[in-house]
DNA sequence: GCAAAAGTGTTTGGGTTACACCCATGC
DNA sequence: GCATGGGTGTAACCCAAACACTTTTGC
């Protein structure tokens, strides 16, 4: 901080936006699978390749704000959850092209519904890719997306970050098949439901969802109340 | 990210580098206690008050660099651990001040040793204060400062973060003082023993520490090793 | 010997894991 | 009835907290 307001002259970066969007969506076999959406740029550096969505910060703009502005220019979406992720701005950035201006780049990561997510138009320059499928992309926006997805990873135990990617109401197995594409491997069903009941973050509707081939199952929707997403939080980021 | 080299002339925002630096020193009755230098600013706005120290980002300069050397050239110290916390950039921060640009503040974390502190020339325009006990500062630094602290507390709880503030080799008492001075609680010297042995992250070094009067400790250092600081991190961002 | 902290042992309780089992629905 | 997931019960295990106890030094 301590801003020099005064030598405003010395321009030594450009500051960006950019946004990791992750949501859910069925793969081939059925399951559902984390996917993001990427742009194609049309210009150097690295024209043509497929980058994260970002821009720049317009001038009365909070980051926040510039965050979803851009996830909402590039899929048309609101996001159910965004947070910062991280500052990216060292020189060495955009190593192999030709020198252009420094860049620092701050960077979000959002979640978008799965129901809302399959409304998105793809077209030659907008497209969604498996999480753990993607193509070498421009500047370090590998590097990121890892970042993001450990993030994601990590936080999803200890978290209501599901709910970004559920609707209103949901069933105790979706919730599960969440976590489980998420993570990456099987949970247990019955412990699953004692652990998130336990946690007081769900409560039940009293209501089912019938038409399923089987006993019906309860509908839940996570508590609404409380985090106030700023100050009194807890986060880390460690390294190991 | 996508940056825009070329329409370059829209300038939004000056970005700049600031840093929460913590130390750990006795206090009036002999207890460790966190406390962070600060700067006073000598120019609007805000003329006067207490800051964080910190300063515009160099041309070539990387990031953690330009918190590395701000935290230099405030305290004469190098930091043993150093992190970045957050960036801050909302159009607010410096509400109630007749209006200059819009600051976006990329904040780092530092820690650095006790007896290295110790040595820290204190002056009109820089002073040391307890953590826990600050006075007003300016812009929105009470609250990043706040934000520092839970990301402190958090963290060393599992990583091995205590480090920063010891020398090369410590006794367990030692290390167990700096957990309770972080964390504001007694700990069961017992179980931290065995808890933080049974972590494999610190090895006895076969040494003493003699010419106290009880039976002489252990003496310990922090297992040198692996974790790249970066890449394949695990890092979380709760709002709870 | 006494004080004081180093260091060890043991019990307990809470929580998680693994897995068996019953329940309610569609077909 | 049978298949399928919904939902419940439970024993084993692991780990952290509490706290008693032994050891080794200085004085």
């Amino acid at each position: 901080m301590t801003m020099a307001p005064t030598h405003a002259g010395t321009r030594t970066a450009t500051l960006a936006v950019s946004t990791v969007i992750f949501a859910l969506s069925p793969n081939d076999k059925g399951a559902l699978a984390l996917t993001i959406p990427l742009v194609r740029r049309i210009r150097a550096p690295f024209d043509g390749m497929w980058a994260l969505p970002g821009g720049p910060l317009a001038s009365h703009e909070d980051l926040d704000a510039a965050a979803a502005r851009n996830l909402a220019e590039t899929t048309g979406l609101e996001p159910k959850y965004l947070e910062q992720l991280y500052a990216f701005g060292n020189v060495d950035r955009s190593v192999g092209q030709l020198q252009t201006e420094r860049v620092v780049s701050i960077v979000y990561w959002a979640l978008v519904g799965s129901k809302e997510a399959r409304q998105v138009v793809e077209d030659d320059n907008v497209h969604w890719f498996s999480a753990d499928a993607l193509p070498d992309l421009a500047f370090d926006h590998n590097i990121i997306v890892n970042y993001a997805l450990n993030r994601l990873r990590n936080k999803i135990e200890y978290a209501r970050i599901a709910h970004g990617f559920l609707g209103e109401t949901f069933t105790l197995a979706q919730l599960r098949e969440v976590y489980e594409a998420v993570l990456g491997r099987a949970l247990d069903p019955g412990n699953f439901r004692r652990t998130v009941e336990a946690s007081g973050e769900i409560v039940a509707t009293g209501k089912r969802l019938m038409g399923t081939k089987h006993r019906p199952p309860q509908l839940y929707r996570y508590q609404r109340d409380l985090p106030t997403p700023f100050s009194s939080e807890k986060q880390e980021n460690i390294s190991e």
